[in-house]
DNA sequence: TTGTATGCGTTATCAT
DNA sequence: ATGATAACGCATACAA
């Protein structure tokens, strides 16, 4: 059996390479039944072209990249990557994409991915997650002129990226307490490195002050997203006697809402706690985590469409985009019996 | 600046391009002086092999595929895998191969990925993860001809695989629980369709039974290798008053000590918990959990140079490697007060 | 609308 | 040991 090229699934269908191929990327200007006879004869023979051949004249690999910058244990921890990796992969297949990771650990890779992925020509772009507001990846990469998106903010201005809104997300919070008559609040942040917690802490703060109610620095503890992090900030945070937590993250609020038990609390009467995601650890808990919901999959989709979108056409300008963000109202604020319908 | 291409490479090493494609791979047949040269130019210019033209021209394109059959929720909040990909991606640095995921969740991908990966040649080949015994995508995989191993049991005979002694580690944790007088012993299983899950049981029976201490059947339940299963299960098992309770992945053991606490009960002793994995999460309770250690980044190791193996030399026929594992004594099967130093 | 011819950047074969 | 040259499989500008 001879290899199974275009040249012959051409053959097969009585028309040229040139044909067969306009007629398989779905490029017009190619008599419908031509392109029939074509694709009968892609669908018989099961052709599906070779990537690298078609890379390397098309000039484009039709593989995105996604670099990762956090340590496997962290990435393969957290939920808010299962639910961002689930959004890139789905859009990535749903736009014929081949999804790449990176996983950029060790010292010596951080230098040397760029270069080499930049060169290579192995990916079209690259999505970047997880930087810190001045990571030198980021002007590695836009030095190198590669197409790419960050998931987070830009520390640069001119990038496309997609993030939640977490200063609204955060203001959410904090207005969800205040409404409840809460005023001693505290919260447990993310590493104010990254600029996603620093955004919260930010929103929350301001939200707060705007009522009137500024946030004592005192009821404030920084941790760095895990759910033990999130305990031990919490009980030293316990001892400023707050009525209600933030956390930065649904997973850190599972730790705080240990730490509050353990302390012999209850929540909500004696401390209500509220988280950041809208993820699965906010539902294992007892009871239930209020959250602020973020689209975290759709965050993934977003992503792969502004790369796309700088892929194929870098003559327009990058953008940002800023999802919204919902609250959840659930028992860890509010007790089911004391709760309307407040979500769909 | 004309386009860096091996072309111009050689041109300012004042060589073939034959020449310099064989400095640049390390093939001998090349004098060291000239050698010398066009790596010179190469670290000077900074020039990067072209992945596609390299795979076209070479028929092979060093990108390797990790295909995940798990959800991504899954995946990505177990701590096995994390380990298992930190392995997998580390060794393929070392061996300069790009690592490739493929999330194979959506029913519809199912059967997509095997002909896409495979007829395009974008992967040299395939590791294929947590298969179930039976699973189709592995007969899929073979018929097609595509190198590939599994991580864990190959459903199939003539396949490479890596695995974990699980027969073997399972029999570690029983004997050390008869050894310190337990004789009413529980298990809390993953999925059994899981053959690692499958395998520790087993092992865990035969052990028992060898000494005259057979497991009680209603003393086995079979969770789904996550913390919350493992506590349900636990609640459970607890009827039956079991002294030990072996569980078959460190997560579960968290879920399962926190259950026997719940329930009054001291740790370790009136019941001692050992888990399997040695993973973070062994770590993370309190007592710590005493386990069977597998070395799990090294499964990813290995199974690159299994694939590595089986992409380079066909015809070498494929085999199957099981890893040893080791017995981590902590405190949730031992008092730290009464224990030697038994880990260095 | 279709076919022809050329180029993509590298490796491999065959001389030299 | 080195160099010329033919693949590799496809896309695309151009011609028809």
């Amino acid at each position: 059996m001879t290899k199974l090229t275009l040249e012959r699934v051409a053959e097969l269908a009585g028309v040229s390479r040139s044909t067969a191929s306009r007629a398989i990327n779905g490029q017009d200007g190619v008599r419908p039944e031509i392109r029939r006879r074509v694709l009968d004869v892609v669908e018989i023979t099961g052709f599906v072209p070779h990537a690298a051949a078609r890379s390397l004249a098309g000039q484009r690999s039709n593989i995105l990249g996604l670099a990762i910058r956090q340590t496997t244990e962290q990435v393969f921890s957290d939920p808010f990557f299962a639910g961002l990796v689930q959004g890139i992969s789905g859009a990535c297949n749903a736009q014929d994409q081949t999804l790449s990771l990176f996983l950029l650990q060790s010292a010596d890779g951080e230098d040397r991915l760029p270069v080499r992925m930049l060169r290579t020509k192995l990916v079209d772009g690259l999505i970047v997650t997880a930087t810190f507001t001045d990571d030198p990846l980021v002007w590695q990469l836009s030095e190198s002129g590669i197409p790419f998106v960050m998931v987070g903010e830009a520390g640069q201005p001119d990038l496309s990226s997609v993030e939640a809104d977490n200063d609204g997300g955060a203001a959410l919070a904090a207005r969800h307490l205040l409404e409840l008559g809460r005023r001693h609040m505290a919260t447990v942040t993310g590493p104010l490195r990254n600029s996603a917690a620093a955004r919260r802490l930010l929103g929350f703060e301001r939200a707060l002050a705007a009522e009137g109610v500024p946030l004592d620095p005192r009821l404030v503890a920084e941790a760095d997203f895990t759910e033990e992090g999130a305990y031990a900030a919490t009980v030293q945070l316990l001892d400023g006697a707050p009525d209600a937590i933030f956390a930065a993250s649904d997973r850190m609020g599972v730790g705080v809402m240990r730490a509050v038990k353990d302390a012999g609390l209850h929540v909500p009467d004696d401390v209500a706690v509220i988280g950041f995601d809208d993820l699965s650890p906010a539902l294992e808990t007892e009871p239930q985590l209020t959250t602020v919901r973020q689209e975290v999959a759709q965050l993934g989709t977003v992503a792969v469409d502004l790369l796309l979108e700088r892929v194929r056409t870098p003559e327009v300008p990058p953008r940002r985009v800023e999802l919204p963000t919902t609250l959840v109202v659930r028992g860890s604020t509010v007790p089911t019996a004391q709760r309307e319908v407040l979500v769909r």
